[in-house]
DNA sequence: CTCCTTGACGAACGTCGTTCGTGACGAACA
DNA sequence: TGTTCGTCACGAACGACGTTCGTCAAGGAG
């Protein structure tokens, strides 16, 4: 009689929330789209049909875990409401970024999981504290959403990429990883500086990151542009 | 001797140009998604194979597809420095938003087709004709690219669904279509108004799109910042 | 004419998301 | 106690996918 799988005992039940957190671990391990239901469930130590048992689809597992990602954000206490609303923006794009390309998980559709909904209750909040009428509040909001998820996109295979460097164990990931602004600037490199004259006068600055100090600026970007509507 | 599609004469050859046009056009018809190398091969009458002499894979096919949407960009011409941007960000994000979620093709890694290049660089160079400083050139580009990835990704399905409702042939995707942001309404509904009271009251406005007033006030927003940087 | 190159593309492979059917287990009921 | 029902677990299988490899046909060069 041959140990099965299906006797029971040996191994702990699943739950929706085992499930998640083991999508939210292959992904950050091999990214979104190699993140199939057959990876996560041999992370389970199960077969992929198990998860439907917890979630409907693909898409339905995704999202669960970029809504799980933002589990941890704290809303800001200190500082004016202008203060909070940079830091929670912010902490958002952070904790997605943590998880490489995990923001595209809800690309395609307004996330709509607890945590983000108790994010964007907080966003409003704040908005509407500073005196911003409700309508801008709500387009404010709409803008801020993109500016989350096209930030987390851009910064997260980055942060990940930069681990992996950092990591003598995946070396072999290494020319992959320095090669990720690399591919960029040898394309900017073959062009005509004649067709392209501000390309290639600014190459060197448009492919380096400029980390933290950039990030932070294009917040202020946004922020101060929201302030200057009348 | 059945007639074989081997049989050369019977159709034009394939060309990259004739491959790509396909790809656009599936997408299209049915999203990036589900626009498969079978499905781009069978609108050009011929097997998955075949496009593989024109394109290394499937990523390389879906960015040329969202490369050739932005062939009928022209750059302004009326206007200063700043409504120029303006002009050129909004068509930019038009023509993608033409084509449903095509921006989904270019939404993971920097786009770096010709017609894509050609718009960055008349971006940095308005924004220098502006007198912005080089290296806020450099991340005001990076912005305004995240902003036309997340606006044409915001916009393209949204447009792509009134275009099928206002179609009496499609009259099946109409509750899918009507239903576009009726879902999201439906979650917000559903929210405790106690624990959630900006959503709620901001509800009715979160959820009527807006339409381009909504979409000129963020990109006003945006470049208003950029602005108001020292 | 022969040889080589290139375009064309069918067959096949490995992988995927998902469904369906079956088994195991526990709770409820008679 | 035995039976029934509901739920979890999950293997087998299906249809679809991206891609590779091998073969054929056509055209050009020598």
């Amino acid at each position: 009689m041959p140990a099965s799988p299906r006797t029971r005992p040996a191994k702990s039940a699943l739950s929706r929330e085992a499930v998640v957190a083991a999508a939210l671990a292959v992904v950050d391990e091999v990214g979104v789209d190699a993140a199939s239901m057959r990876r996560v469930a041999a992370a389970l130590d199960t077969g992929p049909a198990s998860l439907y048992v917890y979630v409907a689809d693909r898409r339905e597992l995704m999202e669960a875990a970029h809504d799980l990602a933002l589990a941890g954000v704290e809303l800001p206490t200190a500082g004016d409401w202008r203060d909070r609303l940079e830091q929670l923006v912010a902490r958002v794009v952070a904790a997605l970024a943590e998880h490489g390309d995990l923001a595209m998980a809800a690309i395609a559709a307004v996330p709509l999981g607890p945590h983000f909904l108790r994010i964007t209750e907080e966003m409003l909040r704040l908005l509407r504290e500073g005196g911003i009428a409700d309508p801008a509040c709500a387009w404010a909001v709409d803008l801020l959403v993109q500016y989350v998820a096209s930030s987390a996109l851009e910064q997260g295979p980055w942060n990940r990429a930069q681990r992996e460097i950092a990591d003598p164990a995946r070396a072999t990931v290494e020319a992959m990883g320095a090669d990720f602004a690399g591919r960029i600037d040898a394309v900017y490199a073959g062009l005509d500086p004649e067709a392209f004259p501000a390309i290639t006068a600014l190459r060197p600055l448009l492919t380096t990151g400029g980390g933290d100090e950039r990030d932070a600026w294009k917040l202020r970007v946004v922020v101060d542009g929201l302030l200057a509507q009348g």
